[in-house]
RNA sequence: GAUUUCAUCGUACAGUGGUUAGUACAACAGACUCAGGAUCUGUGGGUCGUAGGUUCGAUUCCUACUGAAAUCACCA
């Protein structure tokens, strides 16, 4: 049935793969079965966006140990899910098509090709036939479904949950929307049943997108002219797209948004119950920034229209100390209170303001800006009047973009008070004051007791804050509430290459699509750049009635989790029985930065479709797993300067040189192929080189990102071409903890590779006899393996994979010291070692005469009977100091080995006749006799 | 500045309130070989970041400091 002709001596490993990979493939060695009987395991990685570039060994790191895993779970008997897909929309594909006009949809088959052969060689156990591509218009259908959900959904705010828009207008037909507490834009006018009645339809469609879950709104938005498109705020990094590094500008356009703000409480919430790593909870809880606050009105003074002023604060507690208001230059009242004197000054400031880059704004955060209105606000704690300003340090989209300036007490409100010379008075007892009694840093800490501060004086802050939140509340002019710093999310691109939205205007209102219309496809146009007149290049296609823009890259990537469960289904997006069996992702691996990206908005569409009845369970991923970068290790070369000679890096010192990136594949252990160098660029050709006294050339190394540009790429297929697909996998497992980031060394490969040859030579001599006995293992050979299964299975279990890899070193020096060749230990083994080297396990186990695929046997358990000693040789101490050395059966009384050990003779002698303070007796552990 | 994580042979990582702190690579020596490679055998190498504390006993627990990495950073 198998062929095992090639030769047994050597462990051969391109033919063992090749034939094993093949096998598996014919079989479906891997299909996930529908049998929801069995206990089910979800294991999943952050399926990738094909990139021209192909992989490099950093990209498989993540894979391998999810693959590890789940080959360890369905040994175990629960029914796995372990699929792989593709993110196949994005920006460099479509920047290519600009580039060449060639269709992003060739490039990205392309590329998606590369990658599976490059992923097939490395024998990941993906059931295939689940494949999902996000650019797929059978997978977009249901993308666009789930926005149409979205958009026919409000939030209520008294339920907490989405509700169909269906009831909000049966609400408004009522009793209008005084009483509605939903999640909606701040702008949301208040209106009679009677008028929403009277509105037109135009009027309320506009007032309906003020509380959709998906929406058209003016907003300022993140643009970037290099790329020309809008991006969202986690696409943004210093002020620059994290994609190219352009500038971002902000601008005001109407976009479609996603109103994620109104799961900002439940987002934050879930959090608690997820298994991720604290470091990332912390990311995404900054990220959704929750602060608890009061909002208080600062009447304008002498204001015909009796203006106010709303300010959110969470140190309310510090009224009496506010000697300035300042609001942001976009408020909408920014000129309207400027008095005549300073009209001119407030204009130009604001249209000064407007024009800044974000990145600028961000860079000059030191550099203090403002204008005075002119206008004064009164203090509705003490009376007071203080003038208002405009100043860009203020943000327009957070709180009510109003600020009350307590100088003494912010940072930013001192360094502007002392810029334009504004009062400052100290309200809390802890603030440093200079000899003249002037205030000499703000005190933001919130302990100390008020002062100057009338009604609470002698408070403490977290009394004072209680104190005066409840007064405001009582004098109608303030009141409690919570802010986050998450914002909507811009869900438009003015680019090609993503879903397009299912939405058509009919006299500016905009309308779905109709379900069954769907998928609406990407139309062919002539070119995939904007048209001249600055419209998105959906505009260039002929005949196309919809929506111009297309959605973000991250909408298809925030469900396909749930389409891996039910791919192929022409009905839903998934079967609601099937997503119930299959529920969450029991293990997620993929990097960090896509903390408040992908993963906070997965968790948002995850919670929706829950509250729409689709699926039932809230949070999409369970238990998470950032595993670390890979990065490069860069070798680098010393040439003399303006010379063509070369040092060997230990006695570059000795000259002036200049380092060099040198080609990482000419490398082997930081010693330099020579002649390879010379080949490598003609201007190298006749290079001289100043040798190291073992007589080889020693490259410096460098870690830094691994990149074309540092000559320190690794491909995967290079490496497994020299060393095999096992020993890869277990490689990259034992460089290190999967979260933490290393950079890619081959030094070490051998080592793992020497491992997979030892272990063949417990099957085989090296003249290829088979040594495997059918005989009686002895205790000790037990105890060596049962101790590995024991130790492997407590590494899986806490996601240790660089752990066993070192264990079966030892477990396979020890079998050999032992010279065990019995069956009876060598099958748990290659079964414990099958989820880590799949090939060589199944390759060794057909050859112990199985006939099933080993990855369908069942994991070993380890059997405490044969770890358990019956007597333990305890060091005895005398104060802490090893004296000697006594065997009791582990079953033996404290007090009897007590007795014992004052009675033997060593310690008679240590004790001088004395008799000791102390005796500490610790099981299996130590004796230790204290005087 | 804030938060989080971390610090153990030359390098990369294990590990532990308890005997002599392991694994791999690298280094060194030997066997095999014409030689190299491969293989095998052996050897050396660590005050567990620094300073305190808790303890019979600390590399392990606690505190401070120092250093490194990641993320966020005018969010009122």
């Amino acid at each position: 049935m198998f062929n095992f002709s090639f030769p047994m001596a050597e462990y051969n490993f391109a033919q063992i793969e090749q034939h094993w990979q093949h096998f598996w493939e014919t079989h479906q060695t891997y299909q996930v079965s529908q049998d929801f009987s069995k206990p089910k395991y979800y294991v999943l990685d952050m399926f990738p966006y094909p990139s021209g570039a192909g992989l490099h060994v950093g990209h498989p790191l993540g894979y391998i140990a999810s693959d590890i895993y789940a080959r360890y779970k369905r040994m175990q008997g629960f029914n796995v899910l372990h699929p792989m897909g593709f993110d196949s929309f994005g920006l460099p594909a479509e920047q290519y098509a600009i580039d060449t006009g060639q269709h992003p949809a060739i490039t990205t088959e392309k590329n998606i090709e590369t990658f599976k052969k490059q992923l097939s060689k490395i024998g990941f156990n993906y059931d295939w036939s689940r494949e999902v591509r996000t650019s797929d218009p059978n997978y977009y259908r249901w993308t666009q479904w789930i926005f149409q959900q979205l958009f026919q959904a409000w939030f209520n705010l008294k339920t907490q949950k989405a509700e169909p828009v269906a009831s909000l207008i049966a609400q408004f037909e009522q009793a209008g929307n005084a009483e509605v507490k939903a999640a909606c834009d701040d702008d949301t006018p208040i209106f009679s049943a009677q008028a929403w009645k009277n509105f037109s339809e135009a009027q309320q469609s506009e007032i309906l997108l003020k509380y959709r879950l998906t929406y058209l709104a003016d907003a300022y938005v993140n643009w970037c002219p290099a790329l020309g498109t809008v991006l969202a705020n986690d696409e943004v990094k210093d002020g620059l797209s994290e994609r190219g590094g352009h500038p971002v500008e902000r601008r005001k356009m109407r976009q479609w948004m996603m109103r994620i703000t109104a799961y900002a409480e439940r987002l934050l919430q879930g959090l608690d119950g997820l298994a991720w790593s604290d470091a990332l909870k912390e990311m995404q809880r900054n990220w959704i920034g929750k602060s608890t606050g009061c909002e208080v009105d600062f009447a304008v003074a002498d204001s015909p229209q009796s203006l106010k002023l709303r300010a959110f604060t969470t140190r309310i507690d510090t009224i009496y100390g506010v000697s300035f208001v300042v609001i942001a230059p976009e408020h909408p009242e920014a000129l309207a209170l400027a008095t005549p004197a300073q009209r001119a000054e407030v204009e130009k400031y604001v249209e000064w303001a407007k024009n800044r880059s974000e990145r600028e704004r961000q860079a000059e955060a030191k550099t203090v800006s403002g204008v005075f209105t002119g206008s004064y606000v009164i203090n509705p704690f003490s009376q007071a009047k203080v003038p208002v300003w405009i100043a860009d340090y203020v943000l327009a989209g957070y709180g009510t973009g109003v600020v009350m300036g307590v100088p003494a007490s912010d940072e930013r409100d001192f360094r502007f008070a002392t810029h334009f010379q504004l009062p400052i008075v100290p309200i809390i007892d802890q603030t440093k004051l200079e000899e003249n009694g002037k205030v000499m840093e703000a005190y933001s800490e919130k302990t100390g007791r008020m002062i100057n501060s009338a009604m609470l004086d002698g408070l403490s802050v977290k009394e004072a804050i209680e104190k005066a939140i409840q007064y405001a509340e009582n004098q109608g002019f303030g009141e409690r509430r919570v802010n986050y710093r998450l914002r909507d999310a811009v869900f438009s691109r003015q680019r090609y290459w993503g879903e397009p939205v299912p939405v058509h205007f009919e006299n500016g209102i905009p309308k779905l699509v109709e379900e069954s219309a769907l998928p609406l496809e990407l139309p062919a146009i002539d070119q995939y750049k904007p048209t001249p007149d600055g419209e998105p290049p959906l505009a260039r296609a002929k005949d196309w009635p919809y929506e111009t823009t297309t959605m973000p890259g991250w909408a298809g990537s925030s469900w396909y989790f749930l389409r891996f469960m039910d791919p192929q289904n022409a009905q839903a997006f998934v079967d609601k029985s099937t997503a119930t069996y299959w529920g969450q992702v029991d293990l997620y691996i993929g990097g960090t930065e896509h903390a408040v990206g992908h993963l906070l908005y997965s968790r948002f569409w995850t919670h929706f479709l829950y509250d729409w009845g689709c699926i039932e369970h809230k949070e999409p991923f369970q238990r998470l797993v950032n595993q670390g970068m890979i990065q490069g290790m860069s070798a680098l070369v010393y040439r003399v300067k303006d010379s063509n000679q070369f040092v060997t890096a230990q006695l570059k010192d000795q000259y002036e040189t200049q380092e060099l990136h040198a080609d990482v594949n000419m490398v082997e252990n930081n010693v330099l192929d020579i002649e390879k160098f010379k080949a490598w660029r003609t201007e190298f050709a006749d290079a001289e080189f100043v040798l190291a006294e073992d007589g080889k050339f020693h490259c410096g190394s460098l870690v830094e990102k691994m990149s074309k540009r540092w000559y320190n790429v690794v491909n995967p297929d290079d490496v497994v071409a020299k060393y095999g697909a096992d020993t890869l996998r277990l490689y990259e497992m034992f460089l290190g903890p999967l979260e933490l980031s290393k950079p890619w060394n081959t030094n070490g490969i051998d080592g793992t590779h020497k491992f997979l040859k030892k272990l063949w030579r417990l099957f085989y001599t090296d003249q290829g006899e088979w040594l495997v006995e059918d005989s009686q293992p002895n205790a000790e050979a037990l105890k060596v393996l049962h101790k590995t299964i024991k130790k492997i299975t407590d590494d899986l279990e806490r996601l240790s994979f660089n752990t066993p890899v070192s264990e079966f070193m030892i477990c396979v020096n020890r079998l050999q010291e032992l010279k065990c060749h019995q069956k009876e230990v060598l099958s748990p083994l290659l079964r414990l070692l099958a989820p880590f080297a799949p090939h060589i396990t199944e390759e060794l186990w057909h050859r112990l005469g199985n006939s099933n695929s080993i990855h369908h046997a069942e994991f070993p358990k380890a059997a405490e009977a044969y770890l358990q000693e019956n007597s333990f040789e305890y060091p005895v101490q005398i104060n802490g100091k090893l004296r000697t050395n006594l065997t009791f059966g582990v079953d033996v009384p404290t007090a009897t080995i007590e007795q014992e050990v004052l009675a033997n003779e060593i310690v008679q002698k240590w004790l001088e006749g004395k008799s000791p303070k102390k005796i500490i007796v610790v099981p299996k552990k130590i004796i230790n006799v204290v005087i």
